[in-house]
DNA sequence: TCATAAGCGAGACGGTACGTCCCGTCTTTAT
DNA sequence: ATAAAGACGGGACGTACCGTCTCGCTTATGA
């Protein structure tokens, strides 16, 4: 039951850490998930594979890490930006959330408008799409991709969802991750399957119809 | 353009398609997509490796036709059965589409109904993930999916909702692909993150906010 | 114990034998005998596989049985030449022998001179290397190269060399067929090891030696 | 000029090397060369197929290692064992010689009488039979076949031969290198296609005839 | 202060699966 | 019935990676 030996995480180096991340991504941006091999990115991070095995279980986990990393450094350049959107990833940083102007419609259509640009941007595309594919199949993983990068965002849906319905904007026996859903899901449904394109104009549709359907009955 | 030599097609045994259909499915849905191997597919099916490789460009392509065949299959055994659902492929036959009572609501719940209930089958459920993960990283597989897959049943969604547009329950100015994912997005977005349970009353939940959503101004 | 059904012999196609043979003559000289293949055998003569399996039983007796029809063509083509020398195969026709001059080193260096050439000849070299190696390994193969192509030639030396014992030029207590090897010996071993270049001032010394060992002692 | 990569020779597992020659010589005595296969070896060997594609071209020169290997330890246990004879390997061990007692028919006599021995030894006749093939066909391998293992026996009988042209047992003008293969090549001639039994007697015959013709005329 | 033990780069190792090439058999169609 | 064509079950090929395991080589304490 010895569990083989911890590394000392303190001894670890950033240098590597660092090369590893950015090899991942920039392989899988490049050649494709299943085309990027642990090997693969331990050449390119001029690393041993060893480096890599010692602190990761797999290759998914040393994309999702490379990913948060990424998403962490892009809120911390971001700073004190206002609309950040969702998939900016949980990180420490004092998470925006979403405006609260007073109009549900028009804060969602921001926020679902910003997630929009960032599932189109090329850069993020590639691993985006990697992470979420191995988590549909490997229920651990997705979990952790949930936990780690989703859930933090949808929280803040929730947040705005609930000012809404104590502002009677939202029915009060709507579940707020219901609500939730009826704005992510299409955009996710469209982005993943690409049975169209993604825009601004179908995001604001959508806000449309959801708005409209969790409104209180007249 | 000659693809390098294409097999005669009509001398193709059918008891080695089927076998490795049937193969495909079962190592799928017992060790998990990952684990399922061409090698380990073409052992079960008692067939040389050529013949998957001379019929098929992939392992998520012979997945893909075998699910399509066992959707097929299925269709035919349910014949004229009531309320087949979505899910069911769309294989020649003369697809059941959804029933129109004049009650918006009713109906789609009873289709989304019948969809969760697929999701939730364990003998769908492992290929049916495996597949879409496929399809979202692998653009090429995904059209292919999405086409022969996806597309059918949908299209029966469009066919209702235009119905309801006609009979006034859906606003026309609103695309029905938009509506059509309002109802699916939803629903998929919960199953393929595994973020919450898929039951019925989600189902019912959707269905209530998305009419809501869809139903012309008061 | 049915011999699985016997081909009849007489209803076979010309045609496909000869191109057989060129087939696998000219792929052998061209990318030698490992990578000579029957499919590609069948493909470069414009036959079926089975035209191919129905006839001989193996690649290397496909070979053989070109090599001894090239060789019989060969000898027919040389008609009533004289030196035709070794090598030129068991084929029916009347073998001309070795020339009896009386002059019994003059006659076996025209002979090995010849043998020299054969072995030199860029046509030969390849098939002949092929099926003598594939002799060497599989003992069966050896035997029918031995008694179809070897022993031929091999018969005109016994004869030469008895007429010499029968003149006094050689011991009486010398086996033809021991002096033979102690010519044809010598030659093979240069020629299959490679270790030296083959020429006429080689033959003719080996047979100055030979020649000299076998005489009666003084 | 650079082979891709070369692998550091100084890791090498010295343990798999051996196992991997066991194999191989143990494979080709049961089964022969032909159906002796890099898995085979591989598998037998409990060795990964790769650790064999590592440090080998090709089956062949896997079988021409085991065998140096085998004639170096044979020669190893022999130690300072008198007449080992041809066939021992050119392995850096002080190489015994042929004997000069004066009389040079009985000196070869003797070496001539063990070369036959190994040649019969059902231990050692598959693998060399599979080389000396290999070698024939193979000019690369073949010249490999000569280098390593035959050049260093051929010396012996060089050396022992210009000590008889010395002694005047042998005329001056002819070659060592000839007169070695009067003594080797009817030999091998018989052994490689299988002509005759290759007995005592015959070397007997075949150095007799041989030191005749290669004496001072009278 | 310096041995000593960790992380590290490198890469050999026993393996699994890949996708390809042929094997020898069998079946289909045409002559 | 032979022949051309080629699909089939099978086996081996040589390659690419897997995850584990030594190797020397730094580096950074703690005895």
């Amino acid at each position: 039951m010895a569990p083989t030996k911890a590394p000392d995480s303190s001894r670890r180096s950033d240098r590597s850490r660092r090369a590893i991340h950015d090899a991942a991504l920039a392989l899988v941006t490049e050649v494709g998930y299943r085309r990027t091999t642990i090997e693969g990115i331990a050449a390119r991070a001029g690393v041993g594979k060893q480096t890599i095995y010692r602190w990761w279980p797999s290759k998914a986990a040393v994309l999702m890490d490379a990913f948060l990393d990424l998403a962490g450094r892009a809120a911390e350049d971001a700073g004190a930006g206002s609309g950040s959107g969702a998939g900016s990833g949980g990180t420490g940083e004092p998470a925006p959330g979403i405006p609260d102007t007073g109009d549900l419609a028009a804060d969602l259509k921001l926020v679902l408008r910003a997630t929009v640009d960032e599932l189109n941007d090329p850069a993020l595309e590639a691993p985006t799409r990697a992470l979420t594919a191995e988590g549909i199949v490997d229920a651990k993983l997705g979990a952790e991709f949930v936990h780690k990068l989703l859930d933090p965002q949808l929280a803040l849906y929730v947040t705005r969802l609930r000012a809404a319905q104590e502002a009677g904007d939202v029915r009060a026996d709507v579940d707020p991750r219901t609500a939730l859903e009826l704005l992510i899901g299409p955009l996710m449904h469209r982005w993943l399957l690409r049975t169209l394109p993604l825009t601004h104009a179908y995001a604001d549709e959508i806000v449309d119809c959801a708005v409209g359907g969790l409104a209180p009955r007249a």
